[in-house]
DNA sequence: TTGATACTTAGCGCAATGGCTAAGTGATCG
DNA sequence: CGATCACTTAGCCATTGCGCTAAGTATCAA
């Protein structure tokens, strides 16, 4: 739950980003290397490593070295996390748009509260 | 499109905040004034307003000043923009995996998947 | 008209982000 | 062995993010 929240701060601000979500779709092609994830960018290859970094780290991909390369995988689970989050705001604002209803139909007056 | 992907830049770096994700979470059973949802925070109110204000620049939710009281209502749709992104990400690694069974089914060899 | 209320503006401080270059490490190739 | 390749580490720099206080503006209430 506490831990909930900073997974979905990780998760967002890995999003929050061209690059990074460039990756995320790139990846779900298929597993890549570093380098190949790397050359339609512009960028140093450091700078690039630290998007690699950041979206290792709030577990939207996974990855492992082999030899001196360094393959990566997407982890479409976590992407999950944030249908969940969704979906519970969804939960909400038509919960509230039920009582509205209610409110609108049940009250024909004027104030019914607050 | 390269202004959805700014669009989409303002909107997941809007929701990787805590703070941030409780208003919206709050505005989602009705709306309410910026006091009225500064309340449960303990921050100081022009900190808090900062996080009002990136949640607007983000499209994710409207305000309107009445009098002296400002009032803040969520854009249902924005956070659709999600949905959309999700959505396109799922039928890319979903193809992949039909590419994959493809080949896997089409070269009857090893192992049978995953 | 005076005072309280509800922001709003301005500006400061610190930490993190996102880019860079330079130099290092550990494979792999000729 | 020596060169090359694929990162990796270290450190610099400018900008942004997120908190603060102090002071200002515009309502509204009495």
């Amino acid at each position: 739950m506490a831990q909930h929240q900073t997974q979905l701060d990780d998760v967002f601000l890995a999003l929050a980003d061209p690059t990074r979500r460039a990756v995320i779709a790139r990846l779900g092609r298929n597993e890549a290397s570093v380098s190949e994830l790397a050359a339609p960018f512009e960028m140093a290859l450091p700078s690039f490593m630290k998007h690699i970094r950041v979206l290792e780290d709030a577990g939207l991909i996974h990855t492992s070295k082999h030899g001196r390369v360094r393959t990566c995988r997407i982890d479409t689970a976590r992407l999950s996390l944030i249908d969940g989050w969704l979906d519970e705001q969804r939960r909400t604002w038509e919960g509230r748009t039920d009582r509205l209803e209610q409110f609108l139909l049940g009250a024909q007056h004027k104030d019914g509260h607050r």
